[in-house]
DNA sequence: GTCTATATGGAGATAGAC
DNA sequence: GTCTATCTCCATATAGAC
């Protein structure tokens, strides 16, 4: 455990006000001078931190993965199953996200693959690629057509995706919903990828290969 | 064709020039001012006229529908098949929004639905259903079992949008991976609908129906 | 009813003193 | 490293001319 110095203790505290404020009222709806009073500086000190707004939510990817890892490892390991490591994976994550539901969402405003906010794009690539690996990881040990196998994790990490911004508009009372279209959905996925294999559904498999390849260019 | 007033003619200017903007610059990068001023009023006859930023959005969306309705039941009576009509329904929409591609895109970002701009959202719900029947009315004289018919216009509008949003920020030459995604996904869904009611997969489209009924709450 | 001119209040960001 | 003072820009509001 490195010694913290002065200096990241203030960063740490800048970041961990903002992260607080988004959850309470929103990304946009919270102000440098309001995050900046939260953490105890004056507004010039948060800008010295930080070169922007954005550059925090940034900040905030990035602690989110590296606290993630270890937990995503972990959940890996819990089980060999395709579905039961699958489950894991998003129970981590929405475990860890719950409390930020919220901005989550004012951050998935940005499809943009060209707003550095994006998930789909450059700035966050590393964050994602990352994160795309625990879907290989999850995958040993299950027969996979071989022409599926190298698109499959991004597939799995797109339909990951899909989820999680479902659960970050579910009004439903503990997102139940989600849950529910979650087992369901995941039931079907995990049925899907072990009959992908059968020589009845070749032709069908390569037109979803077909397509994924054209979507990726 | 009713005489246009003085007044609407103004009101035409300021919104014509606010899409001109926003398709130039962006939503967010193009002020009130750049409005006013590229209509020829000042900033305060911009706000006579559209009670904010949003109203104006909101104004185009609606001219949409206007606009696309009648060319929308035209494409349908175009063909009796499912597959050539759903093309015709998006060959219409994509070669209308086209100009306005990059506008779409910023509007994309409001995926709650509790933003006035979301599609998703209850200020647009009539649009989003007046869309929705027109998938309804495609769907007439193509065989779809009972227990998938209710939901179906719906996921294809939802599909549809799905297309578009890939379209929006698809940066290939004239989009042309989004023309041959749409190809290529239209064939299978085609192909799924038809084959949706073979007893074979009566098990798949339970879950399927499950998991849309689901989904919708 | 239509529009101009001007005001308000707040945002992100920065320069330079300490 | 941290603060104060200040800049620039914007959505929106309003008073009142025509």
């Amino acid at each position: 455990m490195p010694v913290r110095s002065k200096s990241d203790e203030t960063r740490a505290r800048i970041l961990s006000a903002a992260i607080d404020l988004f959850r309470r009222n929103g990304f946009a709806q919270t102000t440098m001078r309001d995050i900046a009073a939260e953490a105890g500086v004056a507004l010039g000190g948060a800008y010295y931190y930080f070169e922007s707004k954005d550059a925090i939510v940034l900040a905030f990817y990035d602690q989110a993965q590296q606290d993630l890892d270890p937990l995503l490892e972990q959940a890996l390991a819990s089980s060999k199953d395709l579905r039961k490591r699958l489950h894991a994976l998003m129970d981590v994550k929405l475990r860890y996200f719950e409390p930020n539901r919220r901005l989550l969402g004012t951050l998935s405003a940005y499809a943009d693959p060209e707003h550095p906010l994006s998930p789909f794009g450059e700035r966050t690539a590393a964050t994602r690629e990352n994160d795309i690996r625990f879907f290989e990881l999850a995958l040993a040990g299950t027969k996979v057509p071989k022409d599926l196998m190298p698109h499959l994790p991004r597939m799995l990490w797109l339909y990951q995706m899909g989820i999680i911004l479902f659960w970050i508009y579910d009004r439903s009372a503990e997102q139940r919903r989600t849950h529910a279209l979650f087992e369901k959905s995941l039931a079907l996925v995990v049925q899907l990828i072990r009959l992908s294999g059968i020589p009845l559904l070749r032709p069908l498999r390569r037109m979803v290969v077909d397509l994924v390849v054209t979507a990726a260019g």
